[in-house]
DNA sequence: CCTCAACTGAATATTACTGTCAATAAGGCG
DNA sequence: CGCCTTATTGACAGTAATATTCAGTTGAGG
């Protein structure tokens, strides 16, 4: 199965100390906030900056773009391309709340699913070629009912 | 099932024209450039700039982006995430050709496998919210067994 | 044919993201 | 507990993919 635990501050430590790694308080900030992010709330990179900077726990965008890619290819986050221009970022969640997106293509309105078979079918996949699972993750693009009666293509 | 027919000119000008848009000779040459594609071979803007530039039939780049997206939200391409810093098309083909693609996040060797349930899911997934079906790629974030054994992360 | 709006290509602009570098601070170790 | 090494940060500058603008062109319907 996916391998995606839940991290704690100690676990993320371990993981990052394990790689000559160090674990930040930038960082134990940015996985925070992911964990304690709704279902279904999606960050970017500035979404992410300006919702620090709110809390009054400004991190550098460099420090941000730098630590969504880290966690990204630790496993921890999912890159999502949900919208034009730029990518979006949410916590890589194990099995039962582990989903995937309908994205309309216009208007990027999103809607999320979850699906046992295919995360079966993935992991099965990567194993069959030995390659090491960090995601997986079934993207539907299409058009939402909503733009469909809006003329304009 | 995914709504992805095999183009020809007339169908291609066809679609076209039904939005009040027109069938260039631009057009034409970066379709039967897709179609001609061997399986597995994937194209940026770049490459496809230059493989026409060989070719002698040079398209401008503005051109090539703007084809690219106008052929990707109608369906015709397929627009894929297998590397950073820029996407990849190819034809977006029904059933039997459909696939998706297991990609390594280090060196972004990619594989592509097939798999008809997933297909069978997406499409009941987007039916379901009402979504006019696009395209329906599983991607597969992992990391390759070459990639495994060098230990730079 | 004729008309007109969609399209192209060249040049320019945008912007998400990356690289550089000096200052800082984890974390291993004695 | 300090010390030392080096990963990390933040400010700033740089890059590159992609979008936009606009004048000239051409497809398509009548
Ligand atoms: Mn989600
Ligand atoms: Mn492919
Ligand atoms: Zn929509
Ligand atoms: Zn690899």
């Amino acid at each position: 199965m996916l391998n995606a635990p839940v991290y704690t501050s100690a676990s993320l430590k371990a993981e990052l100390n394990e790689k000559g790694w160090r674990l930040t308080p930038q960082r134990e900030v940015i996985l925070t906030v992911f964990q304690n992010l709704p279902e279904g709330r999606h960050l970017s990179a500035e979404d992410l900056y300006a919702l620090l900077e709110e809390q009054g726990e400004g991190i550098s965008l460099s420090t941000i773009y730098r630590t969504l890619k880290l966690m990204s290819r630790m496993g921890i986050l999912r890159e999502l391309e949900l919208a034009e221009g730029h990518k979006h970022y949410e916590i890589n969640q194990p099995h039962p709340h582990h989903h995937h997106h309908l994205i309309c293509v216009r208007c990027s309105k999103t809607i999320e699913f979850k699906s046992d078979p295919i995360l079966k079918i993935g992991t099965k996949a990567a194993q069959k070629e030995g390659y090491h699972l960090l995601d997986c993750q079934l993207s539907i693009h299409a058009v939402c009912p909503t733009c469909q009666r809006s003329l304009l293509v």
